[in-house]
DNA sequence: AAAGACGTACCCAATATTGGGTATTGGCGC
DNA sequence: GCGCCAATACCCAATATTGGGTACGTCTTT
């Protein structure tokens, strides 16, 4: 029995590439494609998929509310999220809510297909911000992919926020001025859209940095 | 084989009290006690105990100093730690150290044995900043018990930062007026001997609050 | 009734963080 | 060599946090 996937997203070129990779996969059959999240709503009527591949941008009804909506009716269907950006926030709400993955646009298709091969067998998966994760070797990555990523220095003063050190006293260990890690923090912030030293520690906890 | 144990207390009253208590268990032997931290680095010259109860503050060479020592030249000797007071900090430092527990002063007699045999065993044992653990019923516990401990309401509060709340939401979603987070918070800080949003989030999901 | 803990609320000054900039340097890839 | 970006550094204004107080009503224990 193929795994039955639905692609929801307005980006119907996109849409198309993604129906394309994923019918390559001998288990997986794409059965409908749709252009936002009513009509969605609407497919989820008279067929019933999996796995739903589902854009978190999308006009009318977003990802999430979707999710959410489609989670409470039918909870059995597997939901992965797609996004042009990381956004830490996001992803707590879509773990709270059942979702059983986060893929970055920026993936290449090879990888794509292990990643929705490993869902799709029961498995979760969560695109980290990091830059060069051991399992996406640099070579196989695209433009994109080192866009929003944290940076080695950035994840080092993570560590030391995560710590309880304020700007002061990671300045003073650096040897860096306490304007440099007002910079880096902003960056963080910035990349990961959190607020405040609370969010960043709950992010690096969950994430174990 | 007896456990055999040294204690190290400058409060000469209180480490014969401890004598005869832990002396009252089976499987427990006094076999020196010292007053202070030179006293007791002289005395392991000598002779050596399978566990030392050693007192935080000390004359001439306090707890944490003579733990890091010991436990330098004589890992295997197991260190509980006896104290006044909570402190959080403390706490993560001793754990670095290796030690095995740490009791609070204000604790009653059976439930000193209990927790010493535990860690004799090859347990560990923490003291919490909670008020009523359901270890401890309220009924066995002495006057003391209650200071520095941490209330219902802080505990709320705790749970609130830690999910990256600022005071001023905080007061909003508890309709309380941001001045009175702002006395818990002081109030926290206090008891737990820390500083900031970081160390209190550190110190909270190492104790999962 | 007095003492103490708890929760509430306020004031104030000193720091710290946040969020908006700009700018320079050195490395890397094309 | 040019462009990009990480890392560094600085400025500034707006908030937020910290840490020092005081105060008051309620409830519990002594």
């Amino acid at each position: 029995m193929k795994t039955k996937i639905i692609i929801a997203d307005d980006h119907l070129l996109l849409a198309d590439g993604l129906e394309q990779i994923l019918n390559s996969v001998p288990d997986f059959e794409v059965i409908a494609k749709v252009a936002n999240g009513r009509l969605l709503m609407q497919a989820l009527n008279t067929i019933v998929p999996d796995l739903i591949l589902l854009d978190i941008n999308m006009p009318y009804m977003n990802g999430l509310e979707a999710a959410k909506k489609i989670r409470q009716r039918m909870p059995d269907i597997k939901i992965v999220f797609l996004s042009m950006y990381f956004d830490a926030k996001l992803i707590a709400a879509a773990k709270e809510d059942g979702v059983k993955g986060f893929i970055l646009k920026d993936i290449i298709a090879p990888l794509l297909k292990e990643k929705m091969i490993h869902i799709a067998n029961g498995g979760t998966y969560f695109d980290l911000p990091f830059q060069k994760t051991s399992a996406t070797p640099a070579w196989q990555q695209d433009d994109f992919a080192n866009k929003l990523k944290l940076s080695p220095r950035e994840i080092e003063i993570i560590k030391l926020i995560k710590l309880g050190q304020g700007n002061k006293q990671i300045s003073a260990q650096l040897s860096l001025s306490i304007y440099t890690i007002e910079t880096h923090r902003k960056n963080i912030y910035r990349k990961l859209n959190l607020k405040g030293v609370g969010e960043l520690i709950q992010f690096a906890s969950e994430h174990n940095i």
